[in-house]
DNA sequence: TATGAATGAGTCTTCATTCAT
DNA sequence: CATGAATGAAGACTCATTCAT
């Protein structure tokens, strides 16, 4: 990477940025250019420098954010534990943890859930998060496979199905989260996760 | 109710079906009220004579939208059934099977989800989505807490933690399905739900 | 006339008034014929029955005025005095009284100045000052002519001059008393007034 | 100042000269932002580059009116002559020969007074104006109080009367003129000084 | 490369006026 | 006669994007 790419690419991240705590705060039909550009300290042409359009760098606004967070789920699914119940007791742990750094900038999630259906931008969105949450199922589910496999869970268990369901649940007690301040969420998730591995384990 | 205070609500629900329908395919920044109001075969003008604005005509549609599907969740709640298991089974189903029904406008929930982001809008939608929010938990907790005092579900169950999840469970699927028309938000939750009830279960 | 024809006429001043008064609370483009409407106790459609446009309207809101405050232009210049200078000081009293009731819609003048540069009513409002002016200046004209006439005022003073010049400064003491609440129209036209009388008086 | 604030400056005089044009030819309401910016030879939006609205550039009129109108006003107060008399007589030249020169904008002073009525705008040019006339008076009052000191105009003279009166004489003037072409304001002023200063005048 | 002045397409919203009842 | 629901033309204002410097 030659030195100006370098430079290239650091100017790009200080923009997406910089258009995270916008579009957060306003939300992506809200946030303005002129704004995204004050908050990176630079003109509102050199915006248009590194990103063709608005749209682009939303999306490149995405990708930052998922590349974000995606490493606590790895994290959290590489974990080893004793056992896949106490595997997925960390990767609760680990997800979960993650509430007190991006409660912030949640509202991004909404905003890119919601760009999901947005004419323009659905075809982007729909199949990127088509595809994060195929991956974050399928780790799920293999980690709950090597469970039953090992005789730690249930055969009958269905992995595809409980594994869509937690990826769900953390989405959503998040999503409750954001509605009520007094939720805990990380409390939720724990003590509902102690009801569904009670359900899981194999007591033969 | 006079004869006028009939004809004028009959078309504010006109109206507000029709910028359900916009709302849906375009998203609320996306959406114009010329295009509402065309849907609505009616005058620009017209829609301005039953709604004060934008944003007022965009939280009549949440409200009616709300109270189309609250209808299913009291259903599914008030369900009759041979125990809280069955009962619990019986809400599930009640709910997932809004899914053929409200696939269509489930963009819908996404940009309402979104506008309690928008600075302008977040006062309105934050505090009625934690209302709504509140009912469900607190329904679905009722039901599990019965199942726990009639000795049928184990006492250390934490029933908040788990209405709690198991509402946003049913969000999360329909996001899910949302992204991916393969997904089957029913048959999984039906799947889970044997675990989950699995794990309710006092098997003394 | 017929009782139609007196039932129509009441309606419109009843209207008239009411436009008066909302005209003069939020100036012509301001006013809304809702409001009017509202104002006149009638429905909005019924100002339409009596008069074929806003601008009509307020044309005659401005007949009505006019008519409204000649009274005490003639009664002012028709008072019998002691010689000129007393009539004079009788016409000044006489219009000065009429402050106190048309504070309140002094705006309507303004307005009614405007109007005058409304490329539209330009037409209308410009020709019927035009002769307002006109009367004004020559029934004060006649009054100090006849004070020159008999000896009493000096022969080198110019009648037009000193009557365009009065009028003027009635009008505009209004103005400034509309500026300013302390300013006291009657009492500063009385004090220059007896400096005038000095300067028009024959003292051979 | 920057170049840049030069430039910025250069613009918005241009833009308020060609404000002044249009507002004067159409009236506040009348006038549209579009006619302006054609005015101007710039794009729309650049209007709203250098003010935030409507109102905020027709009061830069008014500013920009007032400035220009002030220094004939001033230039004529600070007159030397021989006497108060004089004075006045130079005062009352400078102020009249505005008259061909503003004949063509005076629809804007007309805008500007009944802007004072625009529930709206009324703040600001209310107090503008009595800010004005009180400067006005004052300025004239003092003039005359300097003949009544000297021994030139006789001491019961009450100064400010006549010199809020003189003040408005000359509005009303002007506004006369407005409606009749053949009304010649300089002349009828001249006349009637030429009274006013016979009454002013202390012949002991 | 960086900038910010300029632009005009696009939108919400208002309201005088019409007309069916 | 009276009404008020319906209308659409009109206008203030926003803002993504361009481009000359």
């Amino acid at each position: 990477m030659s030195a100006t790419d370098n430079y290239r690419q650091n100017k790009k991240d200080q923009i997406v940025k910089a258009a995270a705590v916008v579009f957060a705060a306003s939300g992506y039909s809200g946030a303005v250019i002129a704004d995204i550009a004050i908050q990176a300290r630079i003109g509102k042409g050199t915006v248009y420098e590194y990103f063709d359009s608005k749209e682009d760098l939303f999306f490149a606004v995405f990708e930052w954010y998922q590349k974000k967070t995606e490493k606590a789920a790895i994290d959290g699914i590489a974990s080893c534990g004793d056992g896949a119940s106490e595997r997925l007791k960390a990767l609760n742990e680990s997800l979960m943890g993650l509430w007190a750094e991006i409660k912030d900038v949640f509202m991004l999630v909404m905003e890119f859930w919601s760009a999901s259906s947005s004419t323009r931008m659905r075809q982007r969105f729909k199949a990127a998060f088509k595809q994060i949450y195929d991956e974050y199922r399928h780790s799920v589910c293999g980690l709950i496979q090597e469970g039953i496999d090992g005789g730690e869970f249930h055969p009958d268990v269905k992995p595809d199905a409980v594994a869509a369901a937690l990826v769900g649940t953390w989405d959503a007690l998040f999503l409750q989260a954001w509605f009520d301040d007094h939720f805990d969420p990380a409390k939720t998730a724990r003590d509902f996760l102690v009801t569904v591995i009670r359900g899981l384990l194999n007591k033969a």
